[in-house]
DNA sequence: ACGCCCTTGTGAAAGGGTGAACAAAGTGGG
DNA sequence: CCCACTTTGTTCACCCTTTCACAAGGGCGT
């Protein structure tokens, strides 16, 4: 079957390398826009935060892109990182509640430049429904499951009220979506063959200030520990 | 100084550790609210979405805080984490950028109940700038210094476009901000003393859009690599 | 055509995180 | 008071990830 003897392409991307990909893709998209046609892993590293050993591991994995004594070509190495990720394909996403955060993420550019086309926009609110936001009418949740199928959406975004995020992601599974991608605040139920990736905003801040307290605490000397202590 | 014998606490919290806490933490009041007095690391494990000897190892490196035989106190452990994380303590935020994502920050209620508190919205927008939102009325981002120093601000969020990212970034860190949630697609770049954490809205689809064209490519029986061989 | 210099790709080692499995410790019933 | 049962805290082996260091490979000037 294969017949090419040199393809180093393991198909067993670890999953840090994938999450770094989209990194490297746009650290490369900016280099493009500017003209330059080759960089380094040193240059490329530095563009996405990370360090170059790191960088050339990962590119490593989806096979050999580069020119020793040159470094990567941008244009081939943008093409072969979409590709891998997918993004040669058009993906048709559904967003589920337009508050604020449904807008956003509506309106924001990032998408239609990678492969994402937000194909509908669903809510409950009557006050909401009919209205237009991003050129899109927002129609109601009712026709998640016929646009589920109309327009063959394999990626659901759920951005409604923690209260209903449970009951949305049971109709995307039941409608056949596979992937989806949770901003409510809540731990979401899904069988096996489905992914899921949450993103919540005051975890990451929760994060932030236990670094924050960390560090305040070391410049004041204090132990905060015994300070504490029962 | 210390003169307990038995402090098993470390003082090195493993980073994935903190990852989770804030997790264990949500579902830990979701079970004080149903007035739920314990709670084994089994019932933890299963509300949060881990597996319980993670969820065992993880409390393991606050301290000895459950009962063996009975499981932890849902009270006591809601405390021990926040503490932990620097929750019983106030952090103001400052929220720079007033689109539908500020927006969308600032009118989330998440945070008010786990220590934060939005002190200040700015903008740079004319329209923007002297409307209310969330109760804040926005000022002019020419406040940004003041601000930072007169509401004591430990942790910056940055809801602007790309573009202004980094400007902003800059004048937050020169204000004396050392912790800075970026929702902006860049790399910012600050000095070493400063944490930053990236939240990105398209990073996410594209690593779901990775294991989808995964999960379609199986399906079909497709064999991606040589087909596109060149 | 040759040799110098630069950069990639990778092997090996170190580090951190995960999960299974078990001993220690506490509860409650008889 | 003792025993059976439950659940924690921890040990150990394994896996994934990161990092260092360097050999292999390709361009470029002479």
């Amino acid at each position: 079957m294969t017949s090419r003897p040199s393809r180093p392409r393991d198909r067993g991307i670890p999953e840090a390398t994938v999450a770094r990909l989209p990194l490297y893709l746009r650290a490369l998209q900016a280099l493009s826009e500017r003209g330059i046609p080759t960089v380094s892993s040193g240059e490329l590293a530095a563009a996405a935060g990370v360090n170059s050993a790191k960088l050339r591991k990962d590119l490593s994995h989806l096979g050999s892109y580069g020119t020793r004594g040159v470094g990567y070509d941008v244009e081939y190495l943008i093409y072969q990182i979409s590709r891998e990720l997918g993004l040669t394909q058009d993906w048709a996403v559904a967003i589920i509640g337009v508050g604020n955060l449904g807008r956003a993420l509506a309106n924001y550019g990032g998408f239609g430049n990678r492969g994402f086309r937000i194909a509908a926009l669903l809510d409950e609110a009557p006050d909401v429904v009919g209205s237009e936001v991003a050129g899109l009418t927002v129609r109601h949740i009712d026709h998640l499951e016929s646009v589920v199928r109309s327009e063959k959406i394999a990626i659901g975004v759920i951005a409604t009220p923690a209260s209903a995020a449970q009951r949305v992601c049971d109709r995307f599974v039941a409608a056949g979506v596979t992937s989806i991608l949770n901003f409510a605040p809540v731990v979401l139920n899904v069988p096996e063959h489905v992914d899921v990736r949450k993103v919540d905003l005051s975890i990451e801040l929760q994060i932030l200030a236990f670094h924050e307290q960390r560090k305040s605490a070391r410049d004041q000397g204090k132990d905060w520990v015994d300070v504490l202590e029962a």
